[in-house]
DNA sequence: GAGAGTGTTGTAAC
DNA sequence: GGTTACAACACTCT
């Protein structure tokens, strides 16, 4: 779920809520979610919401940064007066009530509305840094696949020395963040390219095929509020992202291939299911 | 009821 | 140095 476009969709939300507000009492359910000392941020105010790669930052006024990854199944929700501020929410157990069995991190805010951080599986974190040690978290990751950073000679550059099959490739962050599973998957068939092919393999048109069918799949999941299955992902206000009634591959085993009528198959490449139509991505 | 599979990614081992 | 395997965890599906 939580791909470049839902945590996009999530901080643009969040920003919209929370920037001015002051921090009053931070509640820690889980202990290894949060990193950091949460003490320094009561009393501190919001000024701004930010994304970068698959990590969340909220900024502080004195300068310390709440960076989170949400990993697979961690969600933030908003709660304002006692309600949720957009109705529409999945009817998950797991979201009737706040805090739930799964709220890991709660955050009161001095005008009592509240901020929670839902994880199922634990995987995702909270991490407070200063601002000035920001450069070292992300100094192993690559540009956004939707930054002007990314181009044809970029990624030609990167895949030369890499044998690696090519979704694997795309899929790292060190080359470029935010192309999660389900993204590599439908770019690879908007493309017509084999997700087994070896990175190295593609000729300069085939990786400016691939860039620019990468950058319409990640906008268009963006455009729809990112993908959810099963309801595991929604944005803060609990509503339920729509990408997944435009994907072309994930999911799909069995069902047509909307470039060639061919058929979609599952396998798994470097232990990640993998759709693709064996007919038109050669 | 046991066992496999799940959208992420850092780390260790090969 | 590139690549693979696995762990972190809780839940659903077969």
């Amino acid at each position: 779920m939580p791909e470049l476009p839902e945590v996009e969709t999530i901080a643009k939300k969040l920003k919209s809520v929370v920037v001015g507000r002051k921090i009053e009492e931070i509640q820690i359910f889980n202990p290894k979610t949060f990193q950091g000392d949460a003490q320094l941020l009561l009393s501190q105010e919001i000024v701004d919401v930010s994304r970068r790669a698959k990590i969340i930052e909220m900024v502080f006024a004195n300068d310390y940064v709440l960076l989170t990854h949400l990993k697979m199944t961690g969600q933030y929700l908003f709660q304002n007066d006692g309600d949720l501020i957009a109705g529409g929410h999945p009817t998950n157990d797991w979201q009737e009530q706040l805090p739930g069995k799964h709220t890991r991190v709660q955050i009161n805010f001095e005008d009592k509305s509240k901020l929670f951080f839902n994880d199922m599986r634990k995987f995702g974190w909270l991490r407070l840094v200063a601002a000035s040690s920001l450069e070292t978290v992300y100094s192993a990751l690559g540009p956004d696949i939707i930054s002007p950073e990314v181009t044809t000679d970029y990624l030609l550059s990167q895949f030369k020395r890499r044998k690696m099959p090519i979704k694997q490739a795309i899929m790292l962050n060190e080359i470029v963040c935010g192309v999660g599973n389900i993204y590599a998957c439908d770019s690879l068939n908007l493309a017509k390219i084999s997700p087994f092919r070896p990175a190295q393999s593609l000729s300069r048109e085939e990786v400016d095929i691939l860039l620019s069918s990468m950058k319409v799949i990640i906008n268009k999941a963006i455009e729809y509020g990112g993908t959810t299955f099963d309801g595991k992902y929604v944005d803060i206000e609990g509503k339920a992202g729509s990408y997944q009634t435009k994907v072309l591959t994930y999911g799909r085993e069995g069902k047509n291939c909307y470039n060639c009528g061919g058929t979609i198959q599952k396998t798994k490449l470097g232990g990640r299911g993998t759709y693709f139509c064996p007919d038109c991505q050669i």
